[in-house]
DNA sequence: TGTACATCAGTGAACGCGCGTTCACTGATGTAC
DNA sequence: TGTACATCAGTGAACGCGCGTTCACTGATGTAC
């Protein structure tokens, strides 16, 4: 085993066991699901990727069938920092989740500042739209599950107006957070999340 | 002069005038909006491009510096059928375009369909983002402008809630057009749309 | 009005380059005896 | 427990291919006389 000091994941090892193949394969694709939601699907190629990672090119295809297979998992993992994003939420409000503690923690400028370890649908969506079918369908299972959990965050009106109110709610915040990154002024920036967040809070 | 048969671009006339030539330009510009909008800005190649406006790729660089400028140029054209949306909800109104018809213009299934005659924002949003400094301009310039045109369909209240309530509306509809074309299942698809239209209605 | 000539839109092949993918190889790991 | 060997993670060079860009060329246009 071999122990490299690497500019992107600091120090690792790396060697030819079981384990280490499987510490590599996550070191790949948390790195993947980074730099995609950074630069797009099609924004970095395997052999930046496999470098950042510290490894060859070489071996890639030791991991993945292909590109598309590395995307479809990125992607999928890049959508549990959703999933990580509400629990943080949780944990700010002492674990009580609010539906008002899930938008303050989505729409903050921290998050129109760092698309790689953000919303996975603000940072790709058209992206997603056009993908292989195996990523496509991580996304629509994602879609699914975040208008659920809005869903039940929102409250518990049996009318189906809580469904509704998540899928808005949604909308709003991914279009917020698209449209508050392509804005070079700061300011104006600001002002799209911070009149998404007032209209969002009076929704529920 | 030479008669052109084109698959594309039907019947069109191909030769050496300077009117010759600002057709070509402008053949190319159009399409190019379209199939970026269709498949990204990194999507379509020049050569892919020059063959579908029925030239060869040799001439590209008598029309632009580069394939980054027709990117710009293509951008701004395609965010001009943002307008031709906004005049055709004023035609369907009978000339006095409301906020209602502009959403009910933008907000439908047709539009989710074809994303190469649609909103630039809801198809190339975090492309821009991440685009060449003239491009991201004129993404900006478009932006601040979709923002005052919804502002004053909204109303003319004076405390400043108008302009928060057309940010939001901007959001939650580029939002939902993406989401909706994420959506495989037609019927979540259409559920997004009018979710979000009947929400952003009673908005203003 | 007609002719000679310069201009330049469009052609089609070629360029270097970066991409995804393949491959023969190396040497550490882990297993069979 | 020790040794021989098969496996396979990782290497580094090479592959074909498509890309943006360049270039020498063609021939219609438009201008000067």
């Amino acid at each position: 085993m071999v122990i490299i000091q690497n500019r992107q994941e600091g120090i690792f090892a790396m060697g030819h066991s079981q384990a280490d193949k499987a510490r590599t394969h996550e070191r790949i694709v948390e790195l993947a699901a980074k730099r995609f939601r950074e630069k797009g699907l099609d924004g970095i190629g395997v052999a930046d990727l496999m470098k950042d990672a510290g490894v060859t090119v070489g071996g890639f295809y030791k991991h993945f069938a292909s590109r598309d297979a590395l995307v479809a998992e990125a992607v999928a993992t890049a959508f549990k920092s959703w999933d990580r994003m509400v629990d943080e939420a949780r944990a700010k409000d002492d674990g009580l989740l609010t539906f008002t503690g899930l938008l303050e923690q989505y729409l903050i400028e921290d998050h129109t500042d760092n698309p790689s370890d953000g919303c996975t649908f603000a940072a790709l969506a058209p992206d997603l739209a056009r993908s292989d079918i195996r990523t496509k369908a991580v996304a629509n299972e994602q879609l699914k599950r975040s208008i659920d959990v809005l869903t039940s965050l929102i409250g518990a009106a049996d009318d189906g107006s809580s469904r509704q109110k998540a899928i808005v709610a949604l909308s709003a915040m991914v279009g917020a957070m698209s449209l508050s990154r392509l804005a070079e002024d700061k300011s104006l920036s600001r002002e799209i999340l911070q009149a998404t967040l007032a209209a969002m809070r009076q929704l529920a």
